[in-house]
DNA sequence: TATGAATGAGAATTCATTCAT
DNA sequence: CATGAATGAATTCTCATTCAT
């Protein structure tokens, strides 16, 4: 009910959530479950959250946080408008964390039209990714990308990062640089304007 | 006990559950629901169905069917090695279908990682899209298309449109021809070979 | 409802119904699997009997009816007072047929206490016995038996004739004529009154 | 899961489920009335005991095992090979826990082959009477009782026992001492050598 | 009569949530 | 705060019985 204090099980909690989504699919989520894995009562889990709904919210706020921390951990000096530059250190930010945490990534697509989640918390949680959208609004009316709806060019960028962390599955080591530089090589080209 | 034999029952049972998921997500699929939605008996449906997985089972693997079929329902006659011409018509199909039913595409797209769907029911799936692999492997070795794993290049093809349809929710008529063209235009640029 | 009329697929049901008790126990019993067993539609068995219960009832009835018809089939043409004769022809009857039809024996008593047969019913078919009881009450007050009840007298002859039956099992054929003998002998013994 | 703790509880379990069997017959036995009989939720049954068979298993064999512990309760220090003296008190040990216990007798007879005790179960339970077992193979080979197999000395002993308390019904107070005495008389006298 | 798919009341089982310790 | 056994409403699944053909 009120705020709670320990925020070290708060990450407990949600990891074990994580990885229990990922082992056993979304419908295999069970308090119990999640309590165990966590190495906590089951009650215990209710001092933290007031139900299962709020539990998996929260993570799921937790989660698309850590995307969005990733994304725009590292962004190199704007050296003028070097739309390019920055564009490619966001775009392997991402990937790089995805491909360390792919559970991550799993884990909010699932839940994402599960019935879960409610349409105001994706909506609030598309915010955390504020600063992409202004930076793709600027680049568009640059010229510098396609004259699209900026929805549909972050999907362009990133669900191909998602299906290729879905494809590639427990064997996530695979995915060579190689791999990663084509894929970005496409996601660049993919934006470019007409000539 | 053995496979039924009412595939007009089937195919209600089918589009019940499909909207039900819709509706209410993934999470709130109760057998007696999609009874009453599909108008018949609960008990019915374990006439057809031995339990709800494997009726999830079913409907999954019809809905990508359903999916495989509307993707090579149209192609042109190959006037040569004509690549792109066939390229376009087949993604055309796709986000066609994906339009006219966004259901499906949503409703294959949750149920992929909720644990319902053995691995080997999604390798079975995939088979459905053999041409679409044979195609393209095709391409790439003919130098058309970028170097790349084709599961690589199918998620760069595939995931915008299913992103797309999911970003336009309830407003899928929202999508315009423009959209639409330019949604080709981005996956056909992000395929093209490295000069 | 009204009376059937084909005697042979009574037949076919009854045995159907034992067959079923005996391998699957009284509570694997279902409907369906008797009308399989017995070669016709589930509805068909409704035209037959209105219900589980009457099934099972007229089933038992009918067993027991064969149980006491086998006890009393052959009786030495009485010289005499001749009990020990008369004794012996039918008990060596009665396990004659409990050899021949262990499944008849399992299917009477499983379904005694079973719950499905109603007191009236049980008092009904131990009227079939009838004159086994007479024969005991006279060889009571001749004083060729014990002064007991003759309920317990019949389960001192009957009861270990059953329980034979029971723990042979599938290896009915086992029981040789030895043992047969010396069953009788204890049966025999067993009334014998105190000198 | 695992084992459950409050052994009490267990018991209240089990007694709930004999008085429901002996009221409503086996057919009746619903797990939602042995709850409520023992006084818990329907939930926490299934705490103790995975699913309903589990439990009519272990209550089938406690059962047994009170058989088996009341039949060897009392055991007169054995005054040199006193086989009549052990054999008394052993038997009517017997029949004193049948006439105190009749829902134990009526209980584990209709479960035996009620199709839902496993075959190893009931070899298992087969075992607790070893000591009578090991006590008649002894006797046979002193001569002291018929050369039978001890499977049917057992039967000739016991079936009549069960089959009294059967007999006797709801008036199980109606056993006189004399009746007793008398079946107990044709109990020995049955497996007495032949001269 | 005969059929067997359809029915739906009822029983087994699950699991989010509570609460006595 | 922490615990985990207990709860019981909700859900899946069963199967005796019906009924259109």
């Amino acid at each position: 009910m009120s705020k709670p204090k320990d925020e070290r099980k708060l990450e407990l909690i949600s990891t074990a959530c994580i990885r229990i989504v990922l082992t056993e699919g979304f419908n295999g989520l069970r308090m119990a479950d999640v309590a165990k894995e966590a190495g906590i009562a089951t009650g215990t889990l209710y001092i933290y959250y007031s139900d299962k709904q709020s539990l998996v919210i929260d993570v799921f706020k937790r989660t698309k946080k850590e995307l969005a921390d990733a994304l725009f951990a590292f962004t190199p000096a704007p050296a003028g408008n070097d739309f390019f530059g920055i564009f490619k250190s966001w775009w392997y930010n991402y990937i790089q964390f995805a491909i360390n945490h792919p559970d991550r990534i799993l884990f909010t697509d699932q839940f994402l039209y599960s019935g879960f989640i409610p349409a105001e918390v994706i909506l609030e949680t598309d915010l955390l990714f504020q600063p992409l959208d202004a930076f793709l609004v600027n680049a568009r009316e640059a010229g510098l990308i396609l004259p699209l709806d900026t929805e549909i060019i972050k999907a362009q960028l990133m669900a191909p990062i998602h299906t290729l962390i879905k494809a590639a599955g427990k064997n996530i080591e695979v995915i060579d640089q190689r791999t990663i530089d084509g894929v970005f090589w496409m996601a660049w080209q993919s934006i470019q304007p007409q000539k």
